[in-house]
DNA sequence: ACATTAATCCATAGAATCATTGATAAAGCA
DNA sequence: TGCTTTATCAATGATTCTATGGATTAATGT
């Protein structure tokens, strides 16, 4: 009832503004995005974004005030990870309302997804049962670095500009499940293309990596933690549930 | 693969970072409050919000633009409305992250809201089945407009200034259930803090009203609909869906 | 101690945002 | 047609944000 703690509110709402003014940077969606594959430092997540690295150092700061990532240092280097599962629900679903209520989102996605792949993708639920059965062969688009810090197990890597050269080694009897970063990345899309003109009997992976891990579902890491790098926490693997994430992420330039 | 259309990602990121800049600031995070509450045109969310009207329809301009509100007109007034039940999901989200990674914001809740009531809320489906049984009393603490645009079930309203005389309507030989805007909202929590030391057993409803909605349970609305109010489009009720929503609010000054 | 690498700090120019004021448009009423 | 109510449009300074380049700090190795 006092007048003089009703400013509480408008405390609490400025708090909230500030997290919300941290996503609101198309570089910084852009940084989550890399952060969500897994931890990497500065200067990596500089070359993979493009962009210079003092704009970048000034960028994983704001997203540490706000809370949505934080950092430790290893050696020289200082590592930066997502603070918390839940910062990828929240981009995720910023990303859903973005594609439900604007229609240049969904005429961007139109044009340079759905052309490329216009079948439905594979559900995290069948990939599982499939790979049991030993009946498909799972390719991780992504670059190097991030399917080093964690991927789908069995999965083989073939980043972008490697696939063509190295068509020979992908089997042409079983089916492809391609999965990359997210719903919002086109390298899944891209290679699926690709693969479907050469004859390969290609699907993409609903989401990516960063949303099968969100899941609870097991994830294979080639760096045998040797380096410590630590994950979200999350729920440990029941294969009922294959939950119902629904994420983000497009190509670094 | 073609590079000319790898900035189709920095397209999609500047499209939903404008989204999240929408909500990057205290008093839109407050007419999206407001409106959660329900549908109201721009002259009533000026003087609830306590800021200019000029102001009020810039901000709700913006928050239109970033398509997470619409607006009609009706007469001379123009409605604004939340455009999508996602919309709520998303501020909750963000005030989730908010409440878990910044301490500055335990702390104001804390010192402004836990102090006031450290019991246990009731949960809206412990609330259902008092209902049943005709077991307490509902009070809405919200002012007469909000309350007016819809409510829980046989609720009856108290706005804060009037509580205090009003208590003699009060049954004092059942339990009180008091709710509001929603779990970062005050209201609530002087009006249950007040009735206790009045010798009331009072408890809080977790969330408010625009949760119970989101949930899909049952709600009453004073205007019988004659002026053709618009509701967030949300599932029939269920009652063993006593949904899993966790939503935001806060006093108005 | 010195040099090297990795990241942050600092200063600055250019751009965007915010609140306010006054003017304009749209709908209803006399 | 005037007149009122309601909301948007347009223009203005004050503030804040962004990207860049140079200086500084921290950890490592010689």
């Amino acid at each position: 009832m006092s007048i003089g703690e009703s400013n509480a509110g408008f405390l609490l709402f400025a708090q909230f503004a500030s997290v919300a003014q941290a996503m609101g940077h198309a570089h910084r969606l852009l940084l989550l995005q890399l952060l969500a594959q897994g931890e990497r430092p500065v200067e990596s997540l500089a070359t993979a974004s493009g962009l210079g690295l003092t704009n970048v150092s000034q960028h994983l700061q704001r997203l540490n005030r706000a809370g949505l990532v934080t950092s430790r240092r290893r050696g020289r280097q200082v590592l930066y990870r997502l603070s918390d599962a839940l910062v990828l629900t929240l981009v995720e679903t910023l990303c859903k309302v973005a594609e439900r209520r604007l229609g240049q989102v969904r005429a961007i996605l139109q044009d340079h997804f759905r052309n490329l792949d216009d079948l439905k993708p594979v559900s995290r639920r069948e990939l599982i049962q499939r790979l049991k059965r030993q009946d498909v062969v799972v390719i991780d688009v992504r670059p190097l670095e991030e399917f080093l810090a964690g991927h789908l197990p069995g999965a083989m890597n073939l980043p972008p500009g490697q696939l063509e050269q190295r068509l020979s080694e992908i089997p042409r009897d079983r089916e492809i499940v391609a999965y990359c970063r997210g719903p919002y990345c086109v390298m899944s899309y891209e290679a699926v293309h690709v693969l479907r003109r050469r004859g390969f009997k290609a699907l993409r992976l609903e989401d990516g990596y960063p949303e099968w891990q969100a899941a609870g579902l097991p994830v294979e890491s080639s760096s045998p933690n040797g380096d410590g790098t630590r994950r979200l926490p999350v729920g440990r693997y029941r294969p009922e549930v294959v939950a119902k994430a629904t994420s983000f992420t497009s190509r670094a330039p």
